[in-house]
DNA sequence: CTTGACCCTCTACCAAGGTGGATGGTTCAG
DNA sequence: CTGAACCATCCACCTTGGTAGAGGGTCAAG
């Protein structure tokens, strides 16, 4: 199969597949004489899993990571394991994340209005309160930020000094004097 | 609250406050004679909100959006509940998938190897196989690529020219020297 | 009155995940 | 044989969600 017709199947521009290839998500294709690119068919299922795990919440590192370990068939031992066992626990929490939003929607949905007319939304306070278990959310879009109440030592990240409250009626003359 | 306390409680950088301010993401923060924003203690949930629905997989434009009416308390009209309704379908289908994914991995933690000797990995193809039922899923990591099996229209249409890459070595016949 | 921890604005830049264009070779229908 | 529809390469650019730094004001303690 060429990479026009790889595309079609599954539904992406050709120049992703390409991408895809470049960044080892897919194997190297062969070519033919004339340098084009030749695909299995098994690709098909290839570029649609990559898609739909993308959808979610998969960055392409990981997968990457994992169809390699899929195409070796190696066994799964300590390191590949332990990480498949920490993914399933991140899965966990997150399946369990979405359950509770989509209770909270359900509410909504329900009601008339988002909120009660004072106080904010449910599904703002569902997801917002204080984490109450520290279970180690490293899946989806976690980024390299600082974490739950930790302190964030970049730019802005130093310690000590608390002055809490407003209290300052004092001179007007500033760059930004804005209300 | 002054915004570096608004971070530290949360966890956050400093300039990824202001950065949510920017994007519509929290009010606008009311200024002291100074020029310091003055943040409600409102705040640190809602913050924390953004945090968690980001790694659930919201954009930020989601975000801005949901936070949005549940800032405006309007009752859930037409439109509004009509997406509310799309997002919970959504959200069904994902949690289905994450399932899907869970017991893949389950199934493969029990077992000593990804994939049976011949055949792909059952993640694989528990994600990979042709979508049965077409629910709108738009969620997540959805971007605005061509969508199952819809002709790409873009991309091979149209030639025109270039000038940079000068002096190309080219081959007599190709350029790729195939395999 | 200086120092250091804050705060302000603005501009630049980064990584991920592509998208698009320029330039050119290949294939096939008419 | 010609034109379109493909294929190839490389390079530039876009969006998202931030980070980092320059340049400078504010404020409390020493």
């Amino acid at each position: 199969m060429r990479i026009g017709e790889l595309a079609r199947r599954v539904g992406v521009l050709v120049v992703t597949i390409r991408f895809y290839e470049a960044e080892g998500l897919l194997p190297v294709a062969t070519r033919g004489d004339n340098g084009y690119r030749d695909f299995a068919a098994s690709m098909v299922t290839r570029v649609r899993f990559i898609r739909r795990a993308q959808e979610l919440g998969f960055t392409l590192g990981e997968l990457r990571g994992f169809l390699a370990v899929s195409d070796l068939r190696a066994p799964l031992d300590g390191e590949v394991r332990e990480h498949a066992r920490r993914k399933l626990a991140d899965l966990n929490a997150r399946i369990g994340d979405l359950s509770r939003v989509r209770g909270a929607l359900e509410t909504l949905l329900r009601r008339r209005r988002c909120a009660p007319p004072e106080g904010p939304c449910p599904i703002v306070l569902a997801l917002g309160e204080e984490p109450r278990q520290p279970s180690t959310r490293t899946m989806g879009s976690a980024k390299r930020g600082a974490e739950s109440s930790e302190k964030p030592r970049n730019k802005y990240g130093s310690v000590a000094s608390n002055s809490s409250n407003v209290g300052r009626p004092s001179s007007p003359r500033t760059k930004w004097t804005r209300a």
